[in-house]
DNA sequence: CGACTTTGACCCGCGC
DNA sequence: GCGCGGGTCAAAGTCG
């Protein structure tokens, strides 16, 4: 505020008004108190004057961005609802022939079979490949929303790419873990290690932490629950590795993290960048924009954040 | 001394 | 019923 306050070139010329010429001064008697008192009042009006002037341009300028977010944000939405007419068009439209919709059903199956495997590690029964099957038809794109939400899943992978001289399986992802059991499995001549966590007692939250047979730079890290408690660490860092492991565990994604980046040890800072670079960031964004398209008082918040912000500036210079 | 890790034994589900 | 493999338990060991 000062450095504007200083550029005022203007202020200048009003200074000589009321109090005469400069050389005129120089020669003339020194001014009485009341002439002294009137210059300091036009002095002061006339910084209120430029303040006043200076604030409502800014004011302006603020109304045109928040009219051009507005804009922006009322584009968006006419995208959105454009692409989801076409899906819709296109989904309506398909009627394959019966061969088609043999393959096209393995197909479905397949998928539902694929997605299952990843969602929840192999840990689900025949019948709910068969329920989720009858109930995804392809024009139905509700169902499948539906279907989504219903079979939320209680695993979480993440796969991290640490360096290959760390043979450790200890993973700082902020919770406090006790191990209760390593097994070296048929699959992988790497030992699996079982960790219950023991922030909280009655916190039903596991964890299996093992290393691809095919990489052993990367680490296989399987959560299995949710935490009933809140994050134990206290760290920033750590808190974010933590909100993207929430984020992700709705959504029964893979999370893969590079830990190499930085020193030997895993490196939690790396990982929130890492996961915020890729397509993390995508979701989030998607996440944020959605909210905000949902949310009718979005504008008014935003214009109430500015406004207020501009009547602490103005009361801040005020107390100058 | 308490918290944590290690490791062999045990349990249980699944396929044959 | 039996064997196999994954998961868990619990006693012993280790560490700060």
């Amino acid at each position: 505020m000062d450095a504007v306050w200083n550029r005022r070139s203007p202020l200048s010329l009003e200074l000589s008004v009321g109090l005469g010429p400069v050389d005129a001064m120089s020669h003339a008697t020194p001014p009485n108190e009341s002439e002294l008192h009137t210059s300091r009042c036009s002095l002061k009006r006339a910084r209120d004057t430029q303040q006043a002037t200076e604030l409502e341009e800014k004011l302006t300028k603020m109304n045109e961005e928040i009219k051009r977010l507005n804009e922006m944000l009322g584009n968006c939405i006419e995208e959105n609802k454009t692409l989801r007419n076409k899906i819709d068009d296109r989904t309506d439209h398909f009627s394959p022939s019966e061969d088609q919709q043999n393959v096209a059903s393995l197909a479905k199956r397949r998928r539902i079979e694929n997605d299952l495997t990843m969602k929840f590690n192999g840990n689900y029964c025949r019948e709910t490949i068969d329920e989720a099957f009858q109930k995804d038809t392809p024009t139905s794109q509700e169902t499948c929303m539906k279907f989504q939400e219903e079979i939320k899943p209680k695993f979480t992978r993440i796969i991290m790419q640490t360096d290959p001289k760390d043979s450790s399986l200890v993973v700082k992802d902020g919770y406090q873990w006790r191990k209760y059991g390593q097994k070296v499995t048929r699959d992988n001549p790497s030992p699996r290690a079982y960790f219950k966590c023991s922030f909280a007692p009655s916190c039903p939250v596991k964890k299996k932490v093992q290393r691809s047979a095919e990489d052993k730079s990367v680490i296989i890290v399987t959560y299995e629950g949710e935490h009933n408690h809140g994050y134990p660490s206290t760290s920033l860092n750590e808190n974010r590795l933590l909100s993207c492991y929430t984020a992700n565990s709705t959504s029964g994604s893979t999370i893969t993290v590079d830990l190499t980046q930085q020193g030997s040890r895993p490196n939690v800072e790396t990982a929130c960048r890492e996961i915020q670079n890729q397509e993390f960031q995508t979701v989030l964004v998607k996440q944020m924009a959605s909210s905000l398209t949902k949310d009718p008082d979005f504008t008014a918040a935003l214009a109430n954040a500015i406004s207020g912000k501009i009547f602490e500036n103005i009361s801040d210079v005020g107390l100058e």
